[in-house]
DNA sequence: ATCTTGCTGCGAGCAGTTCGCAACAAGGAA
DNA sequence: TTCCTTGTTGCGAACTGCTCGCAGCAAGAT
């Protein structure tokens, strides 16, 4: 991952950095999207902004992609990682993630008759899971 | 639309000042959402933070309601403008409104098989418009 | 080993939104 | 009508999530 990830940037000219490094290798250990800030926090020495800079490269690589849930800060994930869907409670939090091919008749539709091409998963939907069902 | 507001404010021992009434007004005499710094911009006199404050208290009302498109600010709508689902361009910002029937599908699977409730409309889905379809 | 140029930490800056405060005024009670 | 309580307002400062400019460092081609 680390490898092939940095090939690609070195191939485009681009260094690959100690912050760098360890952000990719960050990514790749996670089990789950994480947001930048919980990055750099896991990485002393590395700077948010630096983390936030390598974010934006491997996004526009492809290596990566971000999803906004609800108010808070974005949540980064290796491309790779599969292409759920993200679902989170507005209530408790918690975000869950779903197969995509539920949202394929939406997204097919949406082409067909709006013309309008659905960017994957940038935004999670909100909404109430199971247990906060009928909270205040 | 200002005086059935207005009362259901007082119901709850809200009172209906300056801004807050123009801000309802000028909701209502809207076509389309607003940020509540357009808002605010057409209300001279009226604060910014009375804009956030008073959408905030027409939201709990349910008379309101606000999207996230993108990485801008947040637009706002009154409630019964319909239940439209909005769809944004990423490249040109356009956007634009479809019917939430074609949510209905993807809502019910999510009920069913996962036991989420989708908070309607609360994120524009992010994609490209016909016109940008092959933009860098 | 050298040298170019990209990467990095740092802090300041920015947009969107929220908060604390003191003055004000809505609207029920008298 | 006047009084009084308490919600609302304008204002500015603060906050969060993110971006930028800069000067020093170091990746990696030669």
């Amino acid at each position: 991952m680390l490898e092939q990830t940095a090939a690609q940037l070195r191939a485009e000219g681009r260094r690959v950095g100690a912050a760098r490094r360890q952000v990719i290798e960050a990514l790749a250990d996670r089990a789950c999207a994480v947001t930048a800030e919980g990055l750099a926090a896991g990485l002393p020495g590395v700077h948010v902004s630096s983390v936030y800079r390598t974010l934006a490269v491997l996004e526009d690589l492809g290596a990566v992609r971000h999803v906004h849930l609800g108010h808070g800060p974005a949540l980064w994930e290796l491309t790779h990682a599969g292409d759920g869907r993200h679902l989170v409670c507005e209530h408790c939090g918690r975000h869950l993630v779903v197969p995509a091919d539920l949202f394929a008749d939406l997204e097919r539709r949406l082409a067909d008759e709006h013309g309008f091409v659905v960017d994957r998963g940038h935004f999670a939907l909100t909404g109430r899971c199971t247990a906060c069902h009928d909270e205040p």
